[in-house]
DNA sequence: TGCCAGGCTTCAC
DNA sequence: GTGAAGCATGGC
């Protein structure tokens, strides 16, 4: 099917890293897999997308995934006309969605994220997939051991994730998430071994769709040290500071690789 | 070849 | 509460 859209740059939320598997399948074209599914769409012109799926599945799965309803030229619009650096990050990221990912996989994704580049989370999470037969789910990692996970590269996260499955699947059976606020599941996040406060944001924000998450890693402690004075005014941006850290970390990463992105390529 | 990566835990103070 | 060391691994 085709598709009008409007703020949607396919290739700018596959360099975003907010999600590691997509796969670039040509000149703006990518395989994308989520909830069990697998889409493959193009972009051939900024307005226009091509998806190998029905309308009601998109409908249904995708513009939820892609967070169509929420309208983001509002946001960059809301943005302080005095912040030129905010500005510049929102411009080069035009297009930008915050994906809603699945939880699980979002969890997963950024325990291995810790202290790790983007180019070998996607190595690691590729590795997974391949030895438990698509993403991993609870189950399968909880039942296959600390050590396993160690074998495919996860180093001193191995036991985070390991610990991360049993504890997941007890309390989603219990108390499933997603229906306590940013604040209580930040903290519930945060209450699981190896989860800090950049990782629960991260889950929070791509996994739960909190978007007054504001992950603060290397790269936005660097922007909001270099062009803030140390203190970025999170609160005048109190339900899409996430969004906007987003933005500061594409624009941050592009520019500190002179505009050549060259991570697409799964 | 080191430095660094979408950090966290632990321990000292 | 803040700060520094140690952690596994590999990308660049």
């Amino acid at each position: 099917m085709e598709l009008a859209v409007d703020f949607f740059d396919l290739g700018r939320m596959a360099d975003s890293g907010q999600c590691f598997r997509w796969e670039k399948i040509g000149e703006n074209q990518y395989r994308i897999p989520a909830f069990g599914r697998l889409l493959t769409v193009a972009q051939p012109k900024p307005d226009m997308i091509r998806a190998d799926c029905s309308s009601s599945e998109w409908e249904q799965v995708w513009a939820p995934y892609f967070d169509m309803d929420t309208d983001y030229n509002v946001i960059v619009r809301d943005i302080d006309p005095r912040d030129a650096y905010l500005q510049a990050a929102a411009e080069a990221s035009h297009g930008m969605r915050i994906l809603r990912q699945e939880l699980w996989e979002i969890v997963v994704s950024f325990i291995i994220s810790q202290n790790n580049n983007i180019p070998r989370i996607r190595r690691i999470i590729q590795r997974l997939c391949g030895a438990f037969g698509g993403f991993p789910k609870a189950e399968g990692i909880a039942s296959a051991g600390e050590d396993t996970l160690r074998d495919l590269g996860l180093g001193y996260r191995a036991k985070y994730l390991w610990e991360a499955a049993g504890r997941f699947l007890r309390d989603e059976r219990d108390k499933p998430c997603g229906h306590r606020g940013y604040a209580q599941e930040r903290l519930y996040f945060q209450s699981y071994n190896g989860i800090g406060a950049k990782v629960a944001d991260c889950i929070c924000l791509f996994g739960l769709g909190c978007k007054e998450a504001f992950p603060i890693d290397t790269w936005i402690r660097r922007i909001i040290n270099d062009y803030y004075e140390g203190r970025f005014p999170i609160e005048r941006y109190s339900s899409s500071a996430g969004v906007l850290q987003q933005y500061m970390f594409y624009y941050e990463r592009t520019r500190s690789k002179g505009g050549g992105g060259k991570e697409s390529t799964g």
